[in-house]
DNA sequence: AGAAAACCTAGTAAAATACTGTGAAATAAT
DNA sequence: ATTATTTCACAGTATTTTACTAGGTTTTCT
């Protein structure tokens, strides 16, 4: 019951992504600035690219850039497209056959309410918002560390 | 971030065992009700009765039994007890030294949020309600099949 | 005594996870 | 035009986790 290091570290990109919404950031400033392997990276950006929600400019000079503004993107659809889905079990993927015993199952109604929960979750949440956050808590830390001087 | 069999045939279990609370039920009928392997299943309950979930009487004409009512029992307990943990990651489980940025990581409180909506639904269900569904759709299901002779 | 159950420990095949490596294609800077 | 820089694409691999299987011991009822 884990979310992967492709999902956690797809949010760390997209806010970075997020900070610089004007110029495109590289590949190699995000593993610098987050500790993750290059190679790792460029294979999690791709699926972000190939669902459309960032844009790549080759080329000297180039990167990555968001394909919308910070505010239209949800955790939860960054968190879905790079985990391939949020649902406790399989039986109620998407494209799962509906395991027969569908509506007999006390279980799966469970586990629907924790899909739910999830979903509720992350579905409030913005890429926006998480930026908001990562600004205030870098100014505090500036702030903290100017006064130590 | 899936629910393992372990947790999911854990649950099945304990309504197996809930729905005679005064006889001991036999791991060899769990698993012809429910179609999973003997053997998994003893290993499964090794854990339950680790946690002092049930108790197992020994010799012919044992089984197990439930330790207290169901209505004591959440589903949260037991998903826990044999999943490890239900937390989203690793940086917010019990014993997990907290990974230094700790109150710098904005992530973190996605996945706080995360966790804690998984628990609120887990732990406001009672094995008793599993129970109760399960006898309700077993009675429906037995006057429809009545209904047809 | 014998059978039937829980209990214990170890092993193992398959899948998923978390990467690494090689190189091609596009673009900007020189 | 050439070179450097970057994304892009695809393949390979080591580790871990999952989902079991296997064999045997112990306890207790009949």
């Amino acid at each position: 019951m884990k979310i992967s290091t492709r999902g956690r570290y797809a949010l760390r990109m997209m806010i970075e992504f997020a900070m610089h919404p004007d110029t495109p950031t590289k590949i190699v400033q995000v593993s610098k600035n987050q500790g993750i392997s290059e190679k790792y990276l460029e294979q999690i950006v791709s699926t972000l690219t190939k669902a459309g929600y960032v844009k790549g400019i080759r080329g000297a000079s180039g990167g990555y850039m968001l394909s919308k503004p910070a505010c239209e993107y949800s955790v939860g659809d960054i968190l879905r497209v790079t985990e391939g889905s949020l649902a406790p079990v399989f039986c109620l993927e998407d494209g799962s056959e509906s395991c027969e015993k569908d509506k007999i199952c006390v279980t799966r109604r469970v586990f629907k309410k924790i899909e739910d929960a999830i979903n509720g979750v992350v579905d409030n949440i913005s890429l926006e918002d998480l930026l908001k956050e990562e600004l205030e808590i870098n100014e505090s830390l500036a702030l903290s560390s100017a006064a130590q001087r």
